[in-house]
DNA sequence: TAAAAATCAGATATTTATGTCTGATAAAAC
DNA sequence: GTTTTATCAGACATAAATATCTGATTTTTA
């Protein structure tokens, strides 16, 4: 069954870790965010918008105002955003679908897709941006090296 | 990035799972395999009329007519189910979408990732359907007795 | 205080995925 | 040969995901 995340989540991940390596810097504009990221500036403002209500960023109004992370970097995992954008529902659902399944018996997926998807949550799960940020770093500067 | 696979594949799945547990009998009508696997009929026909397209499932016009399993079981991977209803091209897509991407600088996701979806790739294309035909007979047989 | 530049909330539009219908054709049973 | 029951092809309908717009509010700058 499947994602493992969507077009939005996709975009707020992207997002969040342009802000993860500007984080001490200023509040950065949805305008702006998406000159680098090329996507529409409104949908980013919209995803971001659902991250402030999450806690994961903070947004500022007015003339100097925009979006910027909210928590130290150490506390915020991969898994974090997923869960604020598409909910972790993906994690606990099977991949086949059939009816009045059991742990006696179980379709010839239930085991092996339960191990991969296990794997998935657990490497989303595992790093904080802060873990990540060097290489994030090195990925933001190849797009446009004045970023840093 | 996306989906492993889409509602229609899990249909597919299921339906052509139903069909190798009763591969020497009878064609099996779309409205017979609705009935078991409760999806609306005419989606189900429209699926399984793909798989035809692709040498998958054979079928058989006319009053006893209906769907079949076109090839021997050991000639079938889940894989080549996938392939047909949703294609490949999710095993060859990245997880983030960063733009610019080379193998000097992956961003933080691009080892992790590549490594589950290889490993997703390789547990759809590991066994055939002869090879799970034991498992799959128990589930198809949990869901109604009379299957099989 | 007025102008500029940003978020915010919610409506609206577009696109894609999912699901349904209709009429034509084919095969079997009578 | 006629009736029944199935696939088939393609149009059509609905739902969900993605994307855009509009007007209000907030804050800074001048
Ligand atoms: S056995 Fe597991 S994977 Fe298979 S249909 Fe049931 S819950 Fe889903
Ligand atoms: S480095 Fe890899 S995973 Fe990251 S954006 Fe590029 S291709 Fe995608």
């Amino acid at each position: 069954m499947t994602v493992i995340f969507s077009k939005k989540c996709e975009l707020a991940l992207q997002a969040v870790l342009y802000l993860s390596v500007n984080k001490d810097k200023n509040f950065f504009s949805a305008s702006g965010i998406s000159e680098q990221i090329k996507m529409p500036k409104e949908f980013i403002a919209k995803i971001l918008q659902s991250l402030v209500s999450h806690g994961i960023v903070v947004s500022k109004k007015g003339k100097t105002g925009g979006f910027n992370i909210n928590k130290p970097l150490n506390e915020i995992r991969l898994i974090d955003i997923v869960a604020a954008v598409d909910g972790l529902e993906i994690f606990h659902k099977c991949v086949l679908g059939f009816e009045g399944c059991n742990v006696e018996q179980p379709c010839p997926l239930h085991n092996k897709w339960g191990k991969l998807r296990d794997m998935t949550y657990n490497m989303l799960s595992e790093e904080t941006l802060l873990d990540i940020l060097d290489k994030t770093e090195e990925k933001i500067k190849s797009i446009n090296p004045a970023n840093i």
